[in-house]
DNA sequence: AAGCTTTTTTTCGAGCTTCGAAAAAAATAA
DNA sequence: TTATTTTTTTCGAAGCTCGAAAAAAAGCTT
């Protein structure tokens, strides 16, 4: 049974609220802040400088926006950036990298690192990623930076407790848990996040008129992945992150996939699978090493030129893409797909079969009508959705009415 | 952007809170409702004193309930039967129903009903629900009941604002506008949902221990629906009811599906392609009449028996639900199912091949940890998420503070 | 430049609500 | 009949939001 509501919640949701409506858009008066919670100007009034006072905001001054107009002006309230700050750590496939990123959500600094994650079992990889992390922040610390959090993207499986990855196709291991080293070497909170998911919450963000309440995200990679946001919430499974589009069966007991399995769309999608089927491979061959993107433009672009092979083995995978959003869209109705990562590039060739594919299907319903976007570069929206779960972590930490800002975040704030 | 807290939400979230809680168990005292709310005696005091004077919950006095303790003895409150009431009304194939029930949940009187289905046009269907609920709240009106709700189970999809039937196995019409015909025949508000969401509900409320978070319930009969409890809600589609398992694509471009494409899990397991395969017949015949129970039980029995074409079929149909399941798991994550519905009967021979084919995809991990409840008889679980979802309705409008009674039932309540 | 107008922001009192403590109520036990 | 125990109500304190009024900070006017 849900806890009743007591008398300060209602002040930590006004705040919380307060504070979502500065991270939509940082640099707001207190009066566009009323008219958008539907507070009154009173209480925003009080909320807010309470909020100064404990370091949460600031105003920012002598900024007239242009447009002089009569009466008083509008002071812009705007999230202090020196409060707090995060790390947004992204490991994929031969590569990681940190970000530190204030709490007004720009970024400080960052650390790019190749690495043979492949070849990295569980406690080498962690530690892997703690060094990335602790040189970015070495190098910030004359800078007075201690960041309140870490939030950690990978591809592959997540648990639904945020602490660890359960599987993933860049590394052997299984069960890698992250988040309790992370927050031993650190000192402060970790989560591991699926990209997908990150992806997801980003575009939320970068763009809330198109990717507003019912959306999907594809990730067309080496792997199949997927982020589901219904109704406004991150969907993710309940017990992992759940939403593994790319293992939801195309074809029963049909080809080889890398997890194992018979017949996974992405064992017709994936990056492996494409190269496999335009060569003639038998659908036994196992999956063999990640593929490189030069290889797949390759292959896009000679199935471009000419219907051979290439093109055939892009018309499967679209195939499969197609019938498996039409499965999707049985059970939650059509919506928007956001088409990311590398295979986005030759979205051109696998646009026909997926909306083919879908027509065939009864969930696919008025499928001319449902709308792809394409993204080639994830990068940097899974960095975003990162720096954006922690932050809103951090966020909900300080909306609790009472405690000041230096008991929240003690000795994390900025010099 | 969620709008402001204000203070009387504050009272308005608490009432509902008690209200939740003795919807859940009828009777229980006030010190119970604190503990299990979280609220203090003196708020519990306050808000069920007012709700008392409002007519909406009642003492029961006298009711020793068997132990003498010492000290005061607690004083049992329970829901106000002759408050409010629903009519909840199921429509299936050749019948309707209509049940009166008051605003503890308990059934006053039903009507049932034969009907040809098939051969009514919206209009004629629409006039044969009014009929029949017409009929119950006649013979009801000298004891003084006047609905403050209609809810409304129908086979098949309905839209997501609960308005419409928007296409059905029962009927050629479709988008079948039932609620705003009943809301004006009545002069109540009334809703349409579809009978698996319901019974999903009801499973809820029934055995609240096994079915709490995460389950989903599939319905088998002639077409295969789902209800899908996530995270402790029910999933409904984004614009529609959702949850269409059924056709999900088992086999691309596979067997022809009663809703005319081609490989959904229902054009294998539903009742009509058991059928249709037991009888040897192409996979391209066209679904013809509703198949009779006693026909599908026959053929369980001869399934039973001998290894012959129905026991191929069966293995077919479970093969199908299974892989649909994998796909399901991979989605949302593994979870208890409830089988549903008359198909439960032949639980016996599907749940090897069903178990057989999750086991053989990715998301069913650990296959053999997944729980299968049935349930052969749906009506009473439709029924009891119908009249649950009209009085959680009802409550809805109750909690509202400082609305007495007689303004928000103007008129509906028992004389 | 002084006063007027306009708009934003703060202040102040009223009206809710919840909570804890104390009081009252209603039973059993001695 | 009195003491004990447990439930329920009462009462004052504290916190929050709101509307109205006041204060603040600008441009506009003469």
């Amino acid at each position: 049974m849900t806890v009743g509501v007591r008398h300060d919640d209602l002040r930590r949701r006004n705040r919380a609220l307060v504070l979502t409506a500065l991270r939509a858009a940082n640099q707001r008066s207190r009066t566009e802040i009323a008219n958008l919670t539907g507070l009154s100007n009173s209480t925003i009034s009080a909320i807010t400088s309470s909020m100064i006072e404990e370091g949460v905001l600031v105003e920012l001054k002598g900024n007239d926006n242009g447009l002089a107009r009569r009466g008083r002006p509008q002071v812009a309230l705007a999230l202090n950036p020196t409060l707090a700050s995060v790390v947004a750590v992204t490991l994929t496939l031969n590569h990681v990298s940190a970000v530190l990123i204030d709490y007004a959500g720009e970024a400080v600094d960052e650390e790019v690192q190749d690495l043979a994650t492949q070849e990295l079992e569980g406690q080498a990889l962690i530690e892997a990623v703690i060094g990335c992390v602790r040189r970015v922040l070495t190098r910030q610390r004359e800078n007075g930076y201690h960041p309140s959090r870490i939030a950690l993207a990978v591809q592959g499986i997540t648990s639904s407790d945020s602490s660890s990855m359960l599987w993933s196709p860049i590394t052997p291991d299984e069960n890698t848990r992250f988040a309790p080293a992370l927050a031993a070497a650190f000192g402060v909170p970790a989560t591991v996040e699926n990209d997908c998911n990150m992806i997801t919450v980003a575009l939320k963000w970068r763009e809330p008129a198109r990717y507003r309440k019912d959306f999907f995200a594809v990730m067309l990679s080496d792997g199949i992945g997927m982020g589901l946001m219904v109704k406004g919430e991150l969907f993710s499974g309940t017990h992992s992150s759940g939403g593994e589009f790319g293992h939801m069966i195309h074809i029963p007991d049909g080809a080889l996939c890398r997890c194992g399995k018979h017949g996974c769309i992405e064992a017709y999608a994936g990056n492996y699978a494409l190269i496999r089927t335009a060569r003639g491979g038998s659908e036994e061959d196992v999956p063999g090493a990640v593929v490189s993107q030069v290889e797949i433009q390759k292959l896009a672009d000679a199935a471009r030129a000419s219907d051979g092979p290439e093109r055939a083995a892009f018309l499967k995978a679209g195939r499969a893409i197609g019938f498996g959003l039409g499965s999707l869209f049985a059970v939650f109705d059509p919506a928007p797909v956001a088409i990311v990562g590398p295979g986005a590039l030759a979205f051109d060739i696998l646009e026909q079969p997926i909306r083919d594919a879908i027509a065939r299907t009864a969930g696919g319903k008025h499928s001319a009508a449902i709308s792809f976007e394409t993204e080639p570069n994830e990068m940097p929206l899974i960095r975003l959705g990162c720096a954006m779960t922690a932050l809103t972590k951090v966020d909900a930490e300080i909306i609790v009415p009472g405690l000041t800002t230096e008991k929240v975040l003690k000795g994390r704030k900025v010099a």
